[in-house]
DNA sequence: GTGGCTGCAAAGAATTTGCATGGGC
DNA sequence: GCCCATGCAAATTCTTTGCAGCCAC
């Protein structure tokens, strides 16, 4: 199922909101397995949940290789690190934009397409007098699992 | 300037994204200092710079003695804490909807109004089935001042 | 006077880092 | 074979917490 030879160091044209610039990765067993958890559709992880599912595959990988991969794959533009909610941060595979629901209840998150909500940058652009680069929008509530299965409380 | 002997215990209606419940808060000299450093216009600051500057007035306050009024007044609504970027949490004075740009270069935030961007939690209720009950839009970018005085790098 | 609030200090959680070794190219 | 990447463990950074005494009401 794995194609382990096909591997070959790839190289980055950093199109994201850091300084455009070239970059080359070793794929590594270890990092080919971090960007295998980040690629199920919908998957957003925290470093910790990585490594926990890694681990399956490769024992004694250590929580400080996640970290520098995520940090390092975050910067080459692969992967997209979230500040969202209050704790640890949240890695997702960088697909194409979007935004984020978190449910206040179960703490699952969902994409929600980034079309209907417009240029946001330009309308910030303006407003702001900033350089606009990029941005993060999430939304807090109860996903429609919660919503019903809930008392009011 | 201050008038010390008006204080009374202060009763909160929490109309903010928390249940509705009343909450009263004794109004100590700690927490009228920390409220009077996020009151200043504009001002977004992290727990320590918080602390650095009641510390001044204050000289034997406790970092723990900041965190847990933030915290207390944050659930009652009188205070936002920001996940902008990546490291320590942001407060600021819980005032009228607004959003937030960061600059990538100094760090410095600006606030931006909300008006221009229409019902963004209508929009992502619409494409989520998700009951949103707040949300939290961060911008990045250059400030004016870095913006024009930056070279590109 | 009472119960919430504080200072202090220690604990906890999340993330980063130094260093010698290992492995992708 | 070179040099980036790794494992290990210690260090850092940010935040929370237990406890005895204090102070706003």
């Amino acid at each position: 199922m794995h194609v382990y030879r096909q591997t070959v160091m790839i190289t980055i044209m950093d199109r994201m909101q850091t300084r455009e610039e070239s970059v080359e990765l070793r794929m590594t067993r270890q990092r080919r397995l971090i960007l295998e958890e980040l690629s199920t559709p919908g998957s957003h992880l925290t470093a910790d949940a990585i490594y926990q599912n890694v681990r399956l595959r490769i024992s004694n990988i250590s929580l400080g290789t996640v970290y520098r991969n995520l940090e390092v794959l975050s910067q080459a533009g692969m992967v997209k690190k979230l500040h969202i909610g209050s704790g640890q941060k949240i890695y997702e595979r960088a697909l194409r934009n979007h935004y984020h629901a978190r449910c206040s209840n179960c703490g699952c998150i969902s994409d929600i397409p980034s079309e209907p909500f417009g240029d946001l940058e330009q309308t910030a652009k303006t407003s702001s007098g900033f350089d606009i680069t990029g941005h993060e929008l999430e939304f807090e509530g109860l996903c429609e699992k919660c919503k019903d299965s809930n008392p009011k409380q």
